[in-house]
DNA sequence: ACGCACTATTTTGTATACAAAGCTAAATGT
DNA sequence: ACATTTAGCTTTGTATACAAAATAGTGCGT
């Protein structure tokens, strides 16, 4: 995603840790030690510090009361509140990516739906994760707004752990992959109400499947 | 803003660098040297890199190419695309305000434009600049929803040195608090349509001057 | 006088040390 | 037996030290 400089140490960590939580494996509520982490990356404090303190800017950990940081944790009022926010910028992403869409960004589109359904066939849980964010990613990259992009893969990041938790079984999955193709078709019409409807009643579902599973 | 913990000390330098760059008092472009900002603030490079890791994670510091972090600096075409997501951000605020208004948001809003209209016959630019931040954060708040209102503030924290610029006259000033007004009205119409379209127009309008004074 | 290389200085990244603030729990007193 | 305080242990925040990287500068050779 970025530029050419190679993965200084806690540009890796938090990468680890970001992708750690949004595949669900460090769950809302836990909480990081520095010092335990620090022995896990074999680095002193100091690098661990910075890479919390940065994915606290980010809204993914919280500082707890009186000390700690934890994974962030919502309730199913805040979660609603994320998810309207979601739903506004997700469905601006839509509309501008239906009135802009590129040959590439098609195809790039149809390529993470592509390793979604695979996936899915697969039955493998951690990768339809990472490539259900990737199909997201590119209907933002499809955009061609690195901002509105930015924005809509945050709060995708804050809420991973939430939606993730709704993957329990190969159905789930399968049915996800699915639902995929509709809204592909819909933002592909090149139809500014017909995309960002079409992405309003994806996040709707995925909102009411979310609030099921937490 | 936040809860009743005290300001520790990143937060206190992260809060007093964030307002120079919103005021412009740091230009874009501009290097931060972490050991003169250690000596003015009397503290050790620790919590100074803490905040600037912070600043950089919220984009409003950059990285530069090879070594230091610089306030961030777009050109015109960054500054188009950020403008275009923060338009439909804020249009979403507007609408949803619009449909949720309650006494103390009006009230609060109301108030903040007095201090723009105070600030603005009394000429006080950095006045003028606090009391329009604050009126756009009123409008924020009375979505209920802190999570766009957090994206909003972000936004405009990272133009907020090149929307200072159009500022430069007292007339500017007075200008700017008069289109408030309409503004103000669009929400308070209560009309979803309006509301929206009414700050799609203001953000227009502020592009405009934007850009002509970058 | 110009270019190149090598050195010195500044600056960043990481580690370590230390002090202050909480938490745990045990011991003492009632 | 229960509450309260205090002692000790964890954990965090800040400072300092040190090593690696990068820039600037200096001198040397041609």
């Amino acid at each position: 995603m970025s530029s050419t400089t190679k993965p200084s140490t806690v540009q890796r960590i938090e990468a680890v840790l970001t992708d750690e939580i949004s595949i669900g494996e460090l769950k809302p509520g836990m909480r990081l030690d520095e010092a335990k982490l620090a022995e896990r990356f074999g680095v002193s404090r100091t690098p661990i510090r910075e890479a919390l303190s940065r994915l606290t800017a980010q809204g993914i950990l919280i500082p707890g009361e009186k000390r700690g940081v934890f994974v962030a944790e919502y309730s199913r009022e805040e979660l609603a509140q994320i998810f309207e926010a979601m739903h506004e910028i997700e469905a601006a992403c839509a509309r501008i990516a239906s009135q802009r869409l590129s040959l590439l960004a098609r195809t790039e589109i149809e390529f993470a739906q592509a390793e979604c359904i695979s996936a899915a066939k697969a039955g493998d849980r951690a990768a339809y994760l990472r490539a259900n964010e990737a199909f997201h990613l590119a209907i933002y990259k499809a955009t061609g707004n690195p901002y509105m992009a930015e924005i809509a893969t945050e709060f995708r990041r804050r809420t991973g752990p939430f939606r993730a938790k709704k993957f329990a079984t190969k159905e789930d999955l399968a049915r996800s992959a699915e639902s995929h193709r509709e809204l592909i078709d819909n933002i592909f019409s090149e139809d500014s109400a017909t995309a960002s409807n079409g992405m309003r009643s994806h996040m709707t579902e995925s909102f009411v499947e979310t609030l099921k599973a937490n």
